[in-house]
DNA sequence: AAAACCAATCGTAAATTTGCGATAATAAAA
DNA sequence: TTTTATTATCGCAAATTTACGATTGGTTTT
């Protein structure tokens, strides 16, 4: 896209509300933490036997997650379990509260 | 992209959460929140003025807002008031609670 | 060492998002 | 009625997102 050439400069806390925001943007990330809340943690695999999506865009959404902080892989060869990231959690869980006053 | 043929089924509650969630992705329109929850509410110029983005673009955050309901506008011509859409903001608050347990 | 298992990554394609300038629309004011 | 003020919409381009199948990369069995 054309953009500015400086890149703006927006609030902190509004970039990482935007940041969150945007990790929970897709019904299908929704979805995946709703799970794992209840199942404290899952295998890539679960995922993919309850949702009709391809395991590669399944572990595509486990990568954004992941990558916003909201998630955590740990290795239990040959598998990986996932877990929600308690602390970012808490984070995200203030970050919200206080936006929504 | 290449589509399941039938649209994936989600959750009616993940499904409106992504749907907030999408609206409060970018921090442009966090911002613009943000400020109207100080201002109560403001015109379409106010942000111009504050933020370095070309009217254009900010109008179409502010259609956004409006389609996902966050925001709404008051015709007050030539201007156009926009406000924090009380209820819908309440619903949106609400699925976040929950959602953060 | 080879085979099997599971999940990540790659390559690709289509859709959507973001941004801008230019133009249109609407209502008030002159 | 023409001009002015304000905001929405259009048309476009670049970037990003979403999705898939195919491939690769680790580990563990065999």
């Amino acid at each position: 896209m054309k953009r500015s050439l400086e890149t703006i400069q927006y609030d902190k806390k509004a970039e990482a509300l935007a940041m969150y925001a945007k990790a929970l943007s897709h019904p299908m990330r929704v979805s995946i933490l709703n799970y794992l809340e209840n199942q404290t943690c899952c295998y890539t695999g679960d995922l993919v036997d309850v949702f009709p999506l391809a395991q590669s865009t399944i572990s595509q959404h486990l990568k954004e997650l992941k990558n916003a902080g909201l998630i955590q892989g740990e290795l239990k060869p040959p598998k990986i379990k996932y877990c929600i990231n308690q602390e970012n959690w808490a984070i995200a869980k203030e970050l919200f509260n206080r936006f929504f006053d």
